[in-house]
DNA sequence: AAACAATCGTTGACTTTTTCAATGATCCGT
DNA sequence: ACGGATCATTGAAAAAGTCAACGATTGTTT
């Protein structure tokens, strides 16, 4: 974990090929986000992941774990350890699942809500200042395009 | 790592404010693209890493294994381990700095370039397979936007 | 309804990866 | 020539990832 948010300036290798490779592209620009996010999410005593997960957890949709390990790229095992951490801070419960009893859905309690509000703007600040080198439109674009590489997501 | 190249279907969680986190985004393409990527790169006995150094020892840029570790986002130790492998399998090999003889320079065998040639193709491969979800344009577009936002490159 | 296989969250073991400090060799500025 | 910095390397410690097994529950088959 070397580099900072955006590069002082083009480095000498990224002449090579291999700097259009988008598995590398994205490799850089995830490393280089991650250590931007948490920072910014270290105030809160959060991380990237487990922020994610308080951000699902007051979204509304009550999402299961195993909803959470699918979404996120994580082992189920992962989430029990992201979710206990945070239902020890109070900040998300676990409630019984609806149709299945084995499920667990995650919700947010009042003081996730208050701790994510202010996290949430946290992170956002370190997005755009991830993104400072784009312009507004290319930073709706990317995002688009990454919704689409994904999910093949029209809009 | 759960998801394979593109999902089938946008899950139901992606409704959330956070499927257009920017971190996500990247987090699962990047996940997704790594286990896709070596899978191909598995028949060479390669994975992202090695290839990317090999790439790098095959451009012609005379890479320095600091400069690897810089431009990979690695850590020094990690370099040494990825090179040892290579050099043992004479794909690579270290030469003595020109101006510095602290610093390796990193260079290709000509059974590193034959390698480097297959995997290439391998690899191109499947990254066209996962961004099967785009156009050709949108595929070059966000490759520039990912540069743009790495180095702020013009082009 | 009884038996069966499959799924959910959880635990614990195991492997891999990451991180970091220390070292000898070499470089650079004074 | 001296002192501080940088390079590759090693090894140890910490963190993250992987995986199999378990009880509880579900859905399916007989």
């Amino acid at each position: 974990m070397a580099t900072l948010g955006t590069e002082v300036q083009t480095p000498r290798l990224a002449a090579a090929r291999i700097g259009s490779d988008v598995g590398l592209l994205l490799a850089k620009l995830h490393a280089a986000g991650s250590v931007l996010n948490n920072k910014a999410l270290a105030d809160f005593g959060l991380r990237e992941r487990s922020f994610s997960v308080l951000t699902l957890a007051c979204s509304g949709l009550e999402p299961t774990q195993r909803e959470l390990a699918d979404f996120l790229s994580l082992d189920p095992s992962q989430v029990v350890t992201l979710v206990d951490d945070l239902e020890r801070r109070g900040l998300v419960e676990r409630a019984q699942g609806k149709q299945d009893r084995r499920a667990k859905i995650i919700v947010s309690t009042a003081e996730g809500r208050r701790m994510h509000t202010k996290a949430r703007a946290a992170l956002d600040a370190a997005e755009l200042h991830q993104l400072a080198g784009l312009t507004d439109g290319e930073s709706q674009e990317l995002k688009r395009l990454l919704r689409k590489a994904l999910w093949g997501t029209a809009e």
